[in-house]
DNA sequence: AATGAATGAGGTTTCATTCAT
DNA sequence: CATGAATGAAACCTCATTCAT
């Protein structure tokens, strides 16, 4: 399947960029568990495998920018629910954690690769564009949040926005059942992996948020090492 | 063409399994972010990189087992310190994590490989083996925990062990500053990765034992999808 | 995007053409060694990769026709000398030589690679066409070498050019100091590298021409395969 | 066609190398002019693409070393005719010239390959070792050469051996005829291309030969920049 | 005519793993 | 048991060339 069409304006390349993407998801969805395997995301993609390399420079480029595609997504819905004036209570927040993060099939994978990817030594351009997305996305929720819950302190909604992220990947890593092996369960040693990921996730999230929105329960929290004086109200 | 006296006895055996696993720590510390290298650990250890098949299946048995040796000092000192006595504060605790894991400069990076390492399609006896190990061990101190503050409903206990091990490790992750690149600070952009770890993880954790042992604010906890109360020792 | 204004007219082209020779020069003197780059080529020319295989079919085409522009500054300096009434001797040639081939930075590299390229299978096309540029400058001007040196019998003055130019090039092949690495001749292996280029060429020339032309040392020579004598004009 | 067998010894081990070689000259051989391809090498050695590497650091490394196979034989060849008290004249050089570069198809198309090689930017172990493997035949064989022919004054037997090698090489470049071209000989601008490989070689080494080693014809030799002064006899 | 995105072949490299010795 | 040569898959990379625009 040879794609002869060539993407020459920008938003062409948007175009096929995405397509590239699509076709990596597809892959990743795939292969229960085995590594993105470039050569097929290519033939997935109806592209060369040298082609990949136009629109991204190695596999772990691509697969970043699959997880920020996702991330954007949950990030965009989360601040739509936070500007619209109406109020917002925890349960939207957990109803759009399920919608975004835990349903898509391939979030919680990528995610976990991703984190993952996070402690090896990328390249310098790939690690600080990354962290400056998220880190991005992260301050201008979190000041939403802030916001919208007056008993967060200053850069609490970061704070917590993160630790709702490493506990939605983490436990999902931790709890995960290997789909391949259903039989696993009869064993008595594992009676841990009968916990149940959503309602763990579920109460931890609530936990997590209600600690830090009630009006008084609210944990003190630390404000980045450079920042500059916090004015409590 | 190095011969090597041969372990006959299980004692010796024991014996060369730990010189691999030490072997392994060193390797995965000096390699500063790179991937465990199977056949620097065989140099290492002095041994042929056959040998290390001998001892462990593959390089992931032997980066679980190098993290269970790790985890397992954390463990005995968590149960030690429960099964005293003394009354118990969560500064102890604190105090635990940072010493057992914070602390040694090979824990958080390979947890944090391992942890990506679960959603991987290990063999299953790798998996649930592992996960036997180590969810027997959260079982047994999330009891004690239980035991020690009776705030903890059963099984918020493990819960919390877990979710604690998740933060730990999650947010460090989230917050390893490449150190290959010290001047990637300059970037404007990048103000995410100012936060400092061991001030976010203080914090977080502080907010979630105080969630669940504080007397009243406890979170009700969904108890394992196997209903039937578990008995242990 | 760049639309360069085209060139419509065959001299343009030809302006063009030398544009593209000069540019690919450029590239391959820069280049310390390595091989002649074409999308290096078509930036330094200021044009799309895709333009330079309007003015040249590929790659060897380009080669070979920046090495006939040089030989043929070669080729017109030699048969100026040989038109020239005045008496010629060794040294005038030697000096030429000198000039045109030595000094020159990119002659020899160039004749070098084109000389490896003669063995290759090469399109018919491009082949045959070399050929006839050399050859017939090569028969023209070795039979202008016979009108000056009586000793020369028909077919040598081609003959002494030929074995004239494989020693050229082919010494400074054998004889190349690779610049990059200066400390090479630490090694007491290589004095075989300590040879001088310019010396044994010298010696190695002087000793062919006199051979050929010295009245009566002189080597009988094959004449061409095809025994029908050749006229020029 | 997997091996299984294993080099465990030197001997082993060389025994492969040279199994490596051999399979290399076929395909080399095979390819009408085509470039080494490695994957074909492989197949043809019946070995993984990877084993090769083993063995040799890259494509260029292989080339020289089957390049100095060949050569060795003739260094060998000619060592021994030399080494001979038996009185030794040109037609013996020339024969061993036709039996060891001329008739084995490899020679010439690998010499020439590897001649071009050398004016690139090798790595510099690679050149070095090149350079010291020929250069201390060569040496070596011109001392011998002087010894036996007593009109070559120092240094001249190793020159001698040079050019004669350039003139073997450049000359069946030179005049290669496009085997897969046979109808080129139709065109009339190619009479150049009829003058036939083998005369004109042996031509050209008869004079140079002459040249050299005739009583009172010799042309001065230069020695070596480095050389000590030069006794003459 | 000019462009440059896409191609695709193949060299290089790395490495976990296997298995004949 | 121990060895390390061999495997083979895949990432990575470079580049001449093509061809839709």
């Amino acid at each position: 399947m040879v794609i002869r069409q060539r993407a020459r304006l920008a938003e062409d390349k948007e175009v096929r960029r995405n397509a590239i993407l699509d076709a990596a998801e597809k892959v990743y969805l795939g292969e229960g568990g085995r590594e993105l395997n470039m050569a097929e995301v290519a033939v997935v993609a109806g592209l060369a495998k040298g082609t990949l390399y136009l629109y991204f420079p190695g596999k772990e480029e691509l697969l970043l920018a699959l997880h920020e595609r996702h991330a954007e997504g949950y990030f965009k819905a989360l601040g739509a629910l936070l500007a619209n004036p109406a109020p917002v209570n925890i349960d939207q927040i957990l109803a759009l954690v399920q919608k975004h993060m835990v349903e898509p099939p391939a979030f919680l994978p990528l995610a976990s690769r991703c984190l993952g990817l996070m402690d090896q030594c990328l390249p310098e351009e790939t690690a600080v564009t990354h962290a400056a997305h998220v880190g991005m996305a992260l301050e201008q929720l979190g000041a939403a949040l802030e916001r919208r819950f007056p008993a967060l302190i200053r850069g609490a909604g970061t704070t917590l926005l993160m630790q709702s992220y490493v506990l939605i990947v983490g436990l999902w890593q931790l709890l995960q059942k290997p789909k391949n092996y259903p039989n696993c369960q009869d064993r008595i040693e594992v009676r841990f992996l009968r916990r149940d990921y959503p309602s763990e996730l579920d109460q931890a999230l609530r936990a997590l948020w209600l600690g830090y929105t009630e009006p008084r329960g609210g944990v003190p929290v630390a404000t980045p090492q450079s920042a500059t004086p916090v004015e409590l109200p």
